[in-house]
This record gives C-alpha cells, sequence and structure tokens, in this order.
RNA sequence: GCGGGAGUAGCUCAGCUGGCUAGAGCAUCAGCCUUCCAAGCUGAGGGUCGCCGGUUCGAAUCCGGUUUCCCGCUCCA
C-alpha cells in the first residue's frame, strides 16, 4: 500500500462501490461523520454482532443479553458522572489557534504557583536544618502566604464561576491570572465556551412542561439501572454478566476517520460482576479471553496489541485498550475496564435503592464490583474491512481487489452460478440456489464471462463459487472454487451444503 | 473550532489563459459470443461540473460566501 492517507482513501472507495458503507444523506451533500451501511455493510455488521452474542451470551451459561431504551431517565446521567464530566470548558488562543480546555489552564497556573511554594520550603528547610516545620513556615511566611492565597482566590473564583456557569467570569479569570499559551506565550484569548458532549431533546409534545432527556452517551449504564431487575429474574449467581448491543450518542467536537469515530455508533458491551476483592483476577481473565475472541477470527496476532492505561478514569481502578492497526495507526477497538463498584454506589445513592447481592456463600450482602467489556461495533467493522481489503497480483501478471473477509462473517457465504446462460443450466443453478439460501446469504449470478463473475465475488469476499456446467445437469455435481486460493474442486451437489458449514467454521 | 488541500458520471480522472450539444477508461444495463479465472463485439442509460451569489454577451473555468470530505492541531469514558 502506498501511504496511509490513500490506503484509508481506497477503503472508503471502495466500501462505498460495492455497498458497504455511504455516506450519510449523501444526496444533501451528506451530514459530518454520519455514515449508513449499506447492502452488503450491514449483512457484514450483522454478523460481526451474532460472532459477539454467540461469544459471549450463548457460549457463557452465566452471561445473559438484554436491549435497553436509549432514552433513560436523567438523574442516570448525574449518577454516572456524566453530566458533569461530559461539559469541558474550552477556550482558544487566537494567535497560536490552539484550544485549550479552560479548568486544565487554571489548574497548571495552581500548579505554577505550588512549585513556587515548595521551592520556597525546600529553601527554609535547608537554612534551618532539623528546626524546620513546615506547618508554622507556612502560617508564617509572608510569600508563601501570599502565594496560597493567590490559589486559593483563583480555585474560588473558578469554582464559582462554572457553578454559576458564567463562561465570561471564567475568560476574566484567565486573563487575571495572566496566564499565557504554553506554546506561543501569547494572551490573547477568545470566548470560553461550552462543549457538552451529550445530545439533548425534549420529551413530552408540549414545549413548556416538556423536561430534557439525553441520548445515552454509553450503552454500561442501561445494564447497571437493570442489575437487580436482571439478576433476580434470571435467578443468577455471582459472578455474572449482562451483555448488551446498541447506539450510543456523542456530539463529539470533532468526529474524523470515516466509520472511527462517529456520532452515533454502536457498542458491544458487557459487565461482568464479581465480589470485591476479586475484580483483578476477573479484568486479567477478561482482557485474555476478549484478545482471544480477535484471535479466532484468524486476522493475524501483530495486528492487536493491549495498551494499559496509567491514567485511570475516575470510575476505574485497573484499564487497558485492545488496539488494532488500523490504516492510520494502532488505536482503540475494544476496551476492558474495571469499574470498581462506582457505577451501581453512584446509582444506590442517586436512586435510594439498594442495589446489592446477597451472596449465599459468604452469607452477606455487597455491592458487587464490575469488569466492563466494551468493544466499538462500527470499529470492528473498520477493522475486518481494512484488513480483507488486498491488491492481489497473480501468476500470469493480472491482478485481483480481493476481500479476505474472515468466512463466516462474509455477507454472502456462496455465489451459485449457471457457466453459460442457456441449455437449462440457470434453472439448475437456481434449483441448487433455493436449497442453500435456506441456511446462507446467497448470490445468483449469470451475466459477464465465469472469470469476471469470480472477480466480482472476490471484491465483495464471497468465500465460495459453485459454478453449474452442462456435465452437472447429468451427475449432479458442480465445481466449487476457493476465494482465497482460487483452487477448484468437483463436489456432489448433495455435499455443498457440508462443504460450505465447513468453511465457515471458526479456526480456534 | 483553527489552518492547509480537495469536490466534474457509480469509481479513477481529463477539460479550467472564459466560447461548439462537458469527455475518456472502468463499472452498470440490453443483445451477440457459450466460454472454468477480469479487460471480445454492438448498442443504451447515467452529469443543472458540491451548493448559493457576483463579474460577463457568455462561467465547469474568474471572484466571494457556504457545505462536505481528507490531512495537521485540538478533543476523546
Amino acid at each position: 500500500m502506498a501511504n496511509q492517507d490513500e490506503n484509508l482513501k481506497y477503503i472508503i472507495g471502495h466500501a462505498k462501490e460495492y455497498g458497504f458503507v455511504f455516506p450519510s444523506s449523501e444526496i444533501y451533500d451528506g451530514l459530518s461523520a454520519a455514515y449508513d451501511y449499506g447492502p452488503l455493510g450491514s449483512e457484514l455488521k450483522n454478523n460481526i454482532k451474532q460472532y459477539w452474542w454467540k461469544a459471549m451470551v450463548q457460549m457463557n451459561e452465566n452471561i445473559v443479553g438484554i436491549d435497553a431504551s436509549i432514552f433513560m431517565h436523567p438523574t442516570t446521567w448525574k449518577a454516572s458522572g456524566h453530566t458533569d464530566a461530559f461539559n469541558d470548558p474550552l477556550i482558544d488562543n487566537k494567535d497560536s489557534k490552539k484550544r485549550y480546555r479552560a479548568d486544565v489552564l487554571v489548574e497548571e497556573w495552581v500548579a505554577k504557583i505550588e512549585a513556587k511554594i515548595n521551592k520556597e520550603l525546600t529553601k527554609a528547610a535547608k537554612r534551618f536544618g532539623d528546626a524546620f516545620n513546615e506547618a508554622e513556615f507556612r502560617a508564617t511566611n509572608p510569600r508563601v502566604l501570599a502565594n496560597q492565597e493567590k490559589i486559593n482566590n483563583a480555585e474560588s473564583r473558578f469554582k464559582t464561576a462554572m457553578d454559576a456557569e458564567k463562561l465570561d467570569d471564567v475568560r476574566q479569570l484567565i486573563i487575571d491570572l495572566e496566564i499565557a499559551d504554553p506554546v506561543s506565550g501569547s494572551k490573547n484569548w477568545t470566548d470560553v465556551r461550552q462543549f457538552n458532549l451529550m445530545f439533548s431533546t425534549e420529551m413530552g409534545a408540549m414545549t413548556d412542561g416538556a423536561s430534557t432527556i439525553y441520548l445515552r452517551p454509553e450503552t454500561a449504564q442501561g445494564i447497571f439501572v437493570n442489575f437487580l431487575n436482571v439478576q433476580k429474574t434470571s435467578r443468577l449467581k455471582i459472578p455474572f454478566g449482562i451483555a448488551q448491543i446498541g447506539k450510543a450518542f456523542r456530539n463529539e467536537i470533532i468526529a474524523r476517520q470515516f466509520i472511527f469515530r462517529m456520532r452515533e455508533f454502536e457498542q458491544m458491551e458487557m459487565q461482568f460482576f464479581v465480589r470485591p476483592g476479586e475484580e483483578i483476577k476477573w479484568y486479567e481473565y477478561w482482557k485474555e479471553e476478549r484478545m482471544k475472541w480477535h484471535w479466532a477470527l484468524g486476522i493475524p496476532q501483530e495486528k492487536y496489541k493491549f495498551h494499559d492505561h496509567l491514567k485511570m478514569a475516575h470510575y476505574a481502578n485497573a484499564a487497558a485498550d485492545i488496539e488494532f492497526d488500523f490504516p492510520f495507526g494502532f488505536k482503540e477497538l475494544e476496551g476492558i475496564h474495571s469499574r470498581t463498584d462506582f457505577d451501581l454506589k453512584q446509582h444506590e445513592k442517586h436512586s435510594g435503592k439498594k442495589l446489592q447481592y446477597f451472596d449465599p456463600e459468604l452469607n452477606e450482602s455487597y455491592v458487587p464490583f464490575v469488569i466492563e467489556t466494551s468493544i466499538g461495533l462500527d470499529r470492528m467493522f473498520l477493522a475486518i474491512l481494512s484488513n480483507s481489503i488486498q491488491n492481489e497480483e497473480l501468476e500470469d501478471g493480472s491482478s485481483r481487489v480481493l476481500m479476505r473477509i474472515p468466512n463466516f462473517l462474509a455477507p454472502y457465504k456462496a455465489a451459485i452460478m449457471p457457466l453459460t446462460k442457456k441449455d437449462g443450466l440457470p434453472e439448475k443453478a437456481r434449483e441448487i440456489l433455493k436449497i442453500l439460501q435456506q441456511d446462507y446469504n446467497c448470490q445468483y449470478d449469470e451475466k459477464d464471462s465465469i472469470g469476471k463473475r469470480y472477480r466480482r465475488q472476490d471484491a465483495i469476499g464471497t468465500p465460495v463459487s459453485i459454478t453449474v456446467d452442462h456435465d452437472s445437469l447429468e451427475d449432479n455435481s458442480v465445481t466449487v472454487r476457493d476465494r482465497d486460493t482460487m483452487q477448484q474442486e468437483r463436489v456432489a451437489i448433495a455435499d455443498l451444503p457440508s462443504i460450505i458449514s465447513g468453511k465457515l467454521r471458526l479456526k480456534n
């Protein structure tokens, strides 16, 4: 591949040309960072979902699935922290054109002043030796006192301004503190603006009396608020998990890189509830399990790597990403987080309901700890798409566009084609189609030369092509051609179902 | 959101010092050929040149605005 830009462009072009992914509302010039899945794309996407659901829910007797509503009670987001944390005050420097979080600028300023105080303390400690009393020095030294007061003032002004949502005051604070852009040193700032990362809308037809609700920014909370419902109705014992596939929405300031970061996206999540104190064990377990799930697809293992988080989100005590080698480099594909008991505790607090599990073995109740595995469906789609597409040079000097989609995820499993359009071959081919399409998504094609039709199937990743010729009418046999090797073999029509199912089996 | 680049048929692009009914290759469709690995023959469909406005006798072409996409910065539970 020439370079990364060209590569991604090629993938986007191929995806559009063959009906995998279209820009949303394209006839109206499209909508930024929104995409539609076309006929082949929705097949592939559904197959990914099925693969995940099967691995998580069907293959684990202690994991069940739900499908929660996108709308949730507004208090949910207060409890989860999204209402506050998804509200960043941002400010731009007019000269450097850089954007910063206003709260970070203030924090950095505070850190600078604190450094001054510490310098003062170190100096004093040297001077006084063993007799040095830090608390006393802090309480009496005029320079330290003045600096400490500066910090206190700034922090309280910032807090007051944020609480009252007075963004002008935040800007004034930054100007008063003489904070300069770390890059350019410029103090030429724009207004402070708030970006709420959650989409809001009104519930209720009347504007008055309607309440603001949010489109969920993550699917996890739908699981947490249903924790007791599910645990009780499914008679689950800890450790157990609840899985969900669904859409989530984030009003990203900037959303780009094709379907990698969209404002509307789909997550496949599983929250695994465990005994407090056992979370790290299960965290490690799921890290491994999830990586195995990826490896089973047959995509080269070096395309994946773990990225352990050093800086944790407020709710987590351990976190790692599974990163994938996308056309634009290694980027997060899936997250595995030890979320502690943060979410359930928060919901207990805000709802006033007990969200606890009675552990018969320990004979006590507790709020379970949670391990989360969360994978972006659209990202998984892109991972498979970008890994599958290749231009293969053939021995005769020609080339073919090949989509090496893992067989069991392919949109079409088999293409059935008559060698020619005459002599009853189409009829025979359609007979076979009728049988196979009950179990497999198949395509019928009789247009153009047989070689051309093979290439067409290569370009959309169909693993098996079945060709009906004149002999087929006599002996009920057909030619089966493999997408990757291009090898052909003669088989009985009756054996087709088992041959196809053999090709769709997972690598383990 | 800022800066840079781009937008002509489904795709890749040509045309752009303003001037014939806007072209090519591939793709699509119909027919011929009846053929086991694309690119054989005949024909057809498909574009208000991203959109709006301006300059002009005349704009795909010049100017302004706008929108979408790509890249960089920024942001990212």
